[in-house]
DNA sequence: GAGTGGTCTAGACCACGTT
DNA sequence: ACGTGGTCTAGACCACTCT
C-alpha cells in the first residue's frame, strides 16, 4: 500500500462513518501491520492528514479524528498577468500614475517605516480582452528598493518586476469589500456604489517593509478554492 | 542536519542571493553529501518547499528555485462562535427565519440539484458583544439529510449542527463583495449601499450536495493572514 | 540510456506527555 | 516508566523525462 492509498482508506473510514468524529485510531504500529506497509509510510499518510486539519496526532495519546474539522482553505496567489492568460484571455497592462514622495502617515504607519521616508506611488491598470480587470495602488519603499526609482513601469507591472528582483518575502494578506468611489468607478467601468472585492498585501523582505499594495477587483469578481 | 535545519539553510541561500530565481539547485545526492544527512532527510525539506512554492522540482531535469513563486496563503475557517470567542468577545446567536420549501432555480443550479427537491432555507445572525457580526442565509438539502428537519435550530446555528452530523465533506468556498440592501443593512446595523466582505460556501458529502451558505460580515470585516 | 526525483523498507533513537 | 508519534539512516527500486 502507497501512503496516497492509505490516506483514501483512512478517509474512506472516516467518512463512512466506521471511524466517527473524536475516535482514536489505532496506533501507527497496528496499522503498519493491517496495512502491511513500513512505519515510515503510514507516519506519511497520517502526517499529511494532520496537517490537512482531518486527524489530530498527539504523542502517547495516539491520533484521534478531528470533531470540527479545522478546515483549511488553501488560496493560490497567482500574478494578475497569468491569472488572465490562464482565463484564456489577453492581458493588457497599463501605468497611470507615478509618484515620488514622503509616506503618508498612514502609510507609515501600516508598513512601520520610519519618519521621512520616500516612497514610490505607483496605480496602475490591468485589462482581460480590454475590460477593465483589477486597479492596483502599489506603494513601494524605497529605502528598501532604490533601485526601484530606475525602473518606469511602463511597459511592466510593479508586482513582476519585484518578484524577479526580491527573491522572497513575509507577506500579510488581507481580504475585504470597498464601496466603489467616483473615481474607481471610472477605472473599473462599473457604477459608483458597486462594491468591489479587494485585497490588501504588505510584503517585508529580511525584516524590512518593502511594498503595499491594494487591489481592487472587477464587480462581480470571485476568488474561489476547492478542498 | 534536521529536515528543519536544512529547508531553512536552503531559505537563506534563496534569500540571501546566493540561489537566485531560476538558480538549478544541487541534486539530492549532492545536498545528502553537503549536509551530511540521508537522502529521505533532504527529500523531506525540498519536497515541503515545493509544496509550499519556493522550488520547482522535476524529474531529470532537477530542482530550480521558482521564478514567479506560486504564493499559496492558507486561511483557517473557523467556526464563527470560535472565531468570535478567540477575539475575547462574548457571542450570540439568533434564528431568524426558518421555512421549507422547494429548491429555487438558482440553487438547483448552483448545488446540482434535482427538480422537486426540498430544501430547508435558514437565516440567522451572529453577534459579537451584542453588536452584528455575521449574517448567515443557509440553504440544507433535504434528500442529503433528512433529519435537519427535526432541528429547530434556535439554541444553536446550522453550522455547529452540521459538523458534528457531517464528518467529512468537499467544499468549495468563494470570497467576494456585496453591496448592503435596506434589509441587510438593517440585520448588520449599517447604513443601505455599504460594501461588505461576503464567502459562499457549497458542501458535498459522498459526492452528493449538502448545504449552500452565504456569509455577510460587519462592514470593514477583513479576513487576514500572513505566510 | 541515464540522471533525477518519488517512494518504500527495516530498523533505530529521541521527545513528549500521560501515568 | 512507558507508549506514542517525530525523525533519521542506509539502501533499494521505480517513474518520469531529457537527450
Amino acid at each position: 500500500m502507497s501512503y496516497k492509498d492509505i490516506k483514501e482508506d483512512v478517509l474512506r473510514r472516516i467518512t463512512s462513518g466506521q471511524w466517527p468524529p473524536g475516535h482514536l485510531m489505532p496506533s501507527e504500529l497496528e496499522l503498519c501491520d493491517e496495512y502491511g506497509s513500513a512505519r515510515a509510510t503510514v507516519n506519511r499518510a497520517l502526517r499529511e492528514l494532520a496537517d490537512e486539519g482531518v486527524l489530530d496526532r498527539k504523542r502517547k495519546s495516539g491520533t484521534r479524528v478531528r470533531r470540527a474539522p479545522l478546515r483549511q482553505a488553501r488560496f493560490d496567489i497567482p500574478l494578475t498577468r497569468l491569472e488572465i492568460e490562464g482565463r484564456g484571455a489577453a492581458y493588457r497592462y497599463a501605468l497611470v500614475a507615478r509618484d515620488l514622495c514622503l509616506a503618508p502617515d498612514w502609510l507609515r504607519a501600516r508598513m512601520a517605516l520610519g519618519a521621512g521616508v520616500k516612497v514610490l506611488h505607483l496605480t496602475c491598470m490591468h485589462y482581460a480582452d480590454g475590460a477593465p480587470f483589477q486597479h492596483e495602488d502599489r506603494w513601494i519603499n524605497l529605502a528598501a528598493l532604490p533601485q526601484a526609482e530606475d525602473s518606469d513601469f511602463t511597459e511592466t507591472g510593479p508586482n513582476e518586476w519585484l518578484v524577479e528582483t526580491i527573491p522572497f518575502s513575509d507577506v500579510e494578506i488581507g481580504f475585504g469589500a470597498v464601496v466603489a468611489d467616483a473615481a474607481l468607478a471610472e477605472f473599473m467601468g462599473c457604477t459608483t456604489g458597486e462594491a468591489l472585492f479587494q485585497t490588501e498585501r504588505s510584503t517585508w523582505f529580511d525584516g524590512q517593509p518593502v511594498t503595499f499594495v491594494r487591489l481592487c477587483f472587477q464587480a462581480g469578481y470571485r476568488m474561489t478554492t476547492r478542498y
